[in-house]
DNA sequence: AGCGTGAATGTTAGCGCTACCGATAGCGCT
DNA sequence: AGCGCTATCGGTAGCGCTAACATTCACGCT
């Protein structure tokens, strides 16, 4: 034993210094050494390039030109608690009626310097926890949903996370924080009015709405209340499952459709995506639409107005709703108080000639 | 005046602790403390469960699951220099053939505990830019590109981010790092041959070549070279400017091909959201397809082979790309050896009933 | 008993940035 | 001159996490 270790006292060993996989790319203090000022100085013309008088910001300025500098936001979102990005959860974004919302919603919080970065679920509200939660783990300042109901373990997420919230394409009575949205049930109703009114007596209803859509199940209450009041039936109704969102399902849901109810003088379906795969089918069988047959979607998707015999749809304000969310959330965001914190945007059911 | 300021030996004013707007989320620590173990034990049980006995790892995930702990993503960036995400940037994203791509690549990646944010440049190269220097400050460990062609901007931030890329989409005899595409002007020509084949002789080229969307003038490329060698003509094209990518926009370009070559007997577009545009105007005003004019689009979207008549097109394997894409990204941030870096996919020409 | 070994766990020092505070200089006023 | 004010800039201490090392302990061996 050393005499050291005898005496009680143990000298520290000599540190030498830890061995850290550096970054290789560019710092702040590259940039502040370069330009001849402080670090604070540098992050100031970054952030907010006002506070920072005209010589001293060209100078910086340089300096960060001259050394290619790209702000790592990993250590500023953990030194300032703000991420300034916004998480979006949507079942899908291909080919559906989200895609407006998130552009329009997108295009607006960039305006302000946010970044949004989209989550999809597939459709599967087990998978909107998971996706949630490893969303929190980047500590987005804001949140933006699509749907109103949501399991509880996503409710206590949110909760938790104490994140403002607005919530799309829905209504509800409690809802987490903000919504822009309308009554999917009521959209359908008036679209099941809509085929009334043209003479339908039976009509079906298509969709998926068995699987993790909540809002086709809406749309599905809203068809059943509307058939039972105005047509006094049984509603007619066929399920997709688990298929895919595609043009390939409508084909199958039509098939369904007419097996079972046979005497259908109308099909609705849950989604236009639906719909033009089983008009397109229409046509090619050389099944009259609307003569023989009614169609009808959800959504009004450019594709619509194209096809031939154009579709009839409910169109959604997809875009505005997008727009709207942003709006509030910013507001929110901000810590100001929102006024009217649940929008309805209402729906429009567009006659065309399908039926 | 107070003695101690004239004494000349001003007192280190007693430090009272920083006020930090503290996060009110629940962090390693308090979890670590819950369960009565270091914060690097549960640093451990989050990244990597199985470097931790059963017991402990069950006390740690119980305690993570009673204090609601969400690892914070940005702190863990910046300790361990790596952010186990990857960046995808695409021209568009709904309506668009990159969604097949970037939902594989995104999949597969996800499978190996990446997430991926995805940013569009709306077919301006030079938006591109921007959004890749945005993304850079989130300090990806991959990056998916979509084209081959870049402003050197970009290819300046490339290089100095060192970071591995995948360029898609496209080809090209000098790749920045991995390479996962075909030769859009093959396909063109190959489009071009299949129409010669069926006895066109005027053919037209409609698309948005000009304005941003360099595959576009490639396969416009491949349409002239063919063109010229295959019927010895002079090329005919139009050109819908900087209209979007949307079946509106395939309306006016067949207008516009039509006044301009009023006796074309095929028209080909750069996609297939023109092609069924265009399709369907001539459905609407009884112009005979194929018997007066062949049509055929480029991507080979679910809507091609639905449409009445279906829709000739070119086929890629988009969602191959994806796969591809991640397999050889995955390699390359492993830091292992890529065989065969730049993968040539092909493409293949669909006839249907439109040519 | 003493030692080497390896598994399990703890300790320490940052990662790159910003909040917070303090220091200084310049200005207009009494 | 002295005061208070504002504009400008710098110093310091973390944010929550992990890499790198250190320590502890049980175990089998000589």
């Amino acid at each position: 034993m050393s005499p050291d270790s005898v005496s009680g006292v143990t000298q520290p060993p000599p540190r030498r210094p830890r061995k850290r996989s550096a970054t290789r790319s560019v710092t702040l203090s590259d940039v502040a050494a370069s330009a001849g000022v402080s670090a604070q100085t540098v992050s100031r013309v970054v952030r907010d390039p006002r506070s920072v008088p005209d010589g001293t910001r060209a100078r910086v300025e340089a300096a960060i030109a001259a050394t290619g500098y790209v702000p790592n936001l990993a250590a500023s979102n953990l030194a300032s608690n703000r991420s300034r990005t916004v998480a979006a959860l949507v079942p899908q974004i291909s080919s559906s009626v989200f895609a407006d919302t998130v552009h329009s919603f997108s295009t607006a919080l960039a305006a302000h310097g946010y970044q949004i970065f989209v989550g999809t679920t597939d459709y599967r509200p087990e998978h909107e926890e998971d996706v949630l939660r490893s969303f929190l783990g980047r500590r987005p300042d804001g949140l933006l949903m699509v749907g109103t109901s949501h399991t509880s373990g996503t409710l206590a997420l949110l909760a938790a996370a104490g994140v403002p919230v607005v919530e799309t394409w829905g209504w509800s009575d409690d809802p987490v924080d903000l919504l822009v949205g309308f009554s999917n049930a009521a959209a359908a109703a008036a679209m099941v009015a809509h085929l009334v009114g043209r003479g339908r007596r039976r009509i079906t209803f298509a969709g998926r709405h068995t699987s993790g859509d909540p809002r086709a199940a809406e749309r599905l209450d809203g068809y059943t209340t509307a058939v039972r009041d105005l047509l006094g039936g049984a509603p007619r109704t066929v399920d997709a499952g688990p298929e895919p969102v595609a043009m390939d399902t409508g084909v199958t849901l039509l098939d369904l459709a007419l097996e079972r109810y046979p005497d259908s003088d109308a099909v609705m379906f849950s989604s236009d995506v639906f719909a033009a795969g089983a008009l397109q089918a229409c046509v090619r069988r050389g099944t009259d639409v609307p003569g023989t047959l009614a169609l009808a979607g959800f959504g009004d998707f450019e594709l619509a107005r194209h096809l031939v015999p154009a579709l009839t749809t409910v169109a959604v304000p997809s875009a505005r709703i997008g727009e709207l969310a942003a709006e509030l959330l910013l507001t929110r965001m901000r810590g100001a108080p929102v006024e009217r914190p649940h929008r309805d945007v209402g729906y429009e059911v567009v006659a065309r000639e399908s039926s």
